[in-house]
DNA sequence: GCCAACGTTGGC
DNA sequence: GCCAACGTTGGC
């Protein structure tokens, strides 16, 4: 999952209450849908630092609740708001996301350069979405480098 | 700031 | 349903 480290980097998440943060603001169907329909309580996130002077991984999260409505699309005063969106009718849903540790940066360099990630779908050419799936090989291959 | 890539919008 | 225009993402 990226994140802005400018709005929400993984120290941020670390010092929030719970190490918790609900993962406000997606607002592309792909990306949300994967919160709503794909990931199920416990499962291991990467926290990844984007749109930053040294994008890469930076920590390790897992999913922390259900899918429910993200609040920031009915309020007009977000950024997020979307007037499209109602509570009987939410469009935008979200998890919770508890950060579990800081790791030393792994960078894009680092990832791109790494030929069991040629596939990831992040690394992608083109890729712009925000959440993207890992596959158990990714993920232990970017574990141990992490270890 | 540039720009490739691609998602969204809206007229038809 | 098509598709041009526009907006956004995000690395560089």
């Amino acid at each position: 999952m990226k994140s802005e480290p400018d709005d929400v980097s993984i120290d941020d998440a670390l010092a929030a209450p719970g190490q918790t943060v609900a993962w406000i603001g997606v607002r592309n169907y792909q990306a949300r849908n994967f919160m709503r329909d794909a990931m199920r309580m416990g499962d291991g996130l990467l926290f990844y630092h984007s749109s930053c002077a040294e994008p890469g991984i930076a920590g390790l999260a897992e999913v922390a609740s259900a899918p429910y409505p993200d609040d920031t699309q009915f309020d007009p005063a977000s950024k997020y708001f979307d007037p499209k969106a109602t509570r009987e009718n939410p469009r935008w849903m979200l998890v919770d996301v508890r950060a579990t540790k800081k790791t030393r940066l792994l960078t894009l360099p680092e990832l791109r350069a790494n030929p069991a990630l040629a596939d990831m779908q992040v690394l992608r050419r083109g890729n712009r979405l925000s959440i993207t799936p890992v596959t158990p090989d990714e993920w232990r291959c970017i574990i141990g480098q992490l270890g």
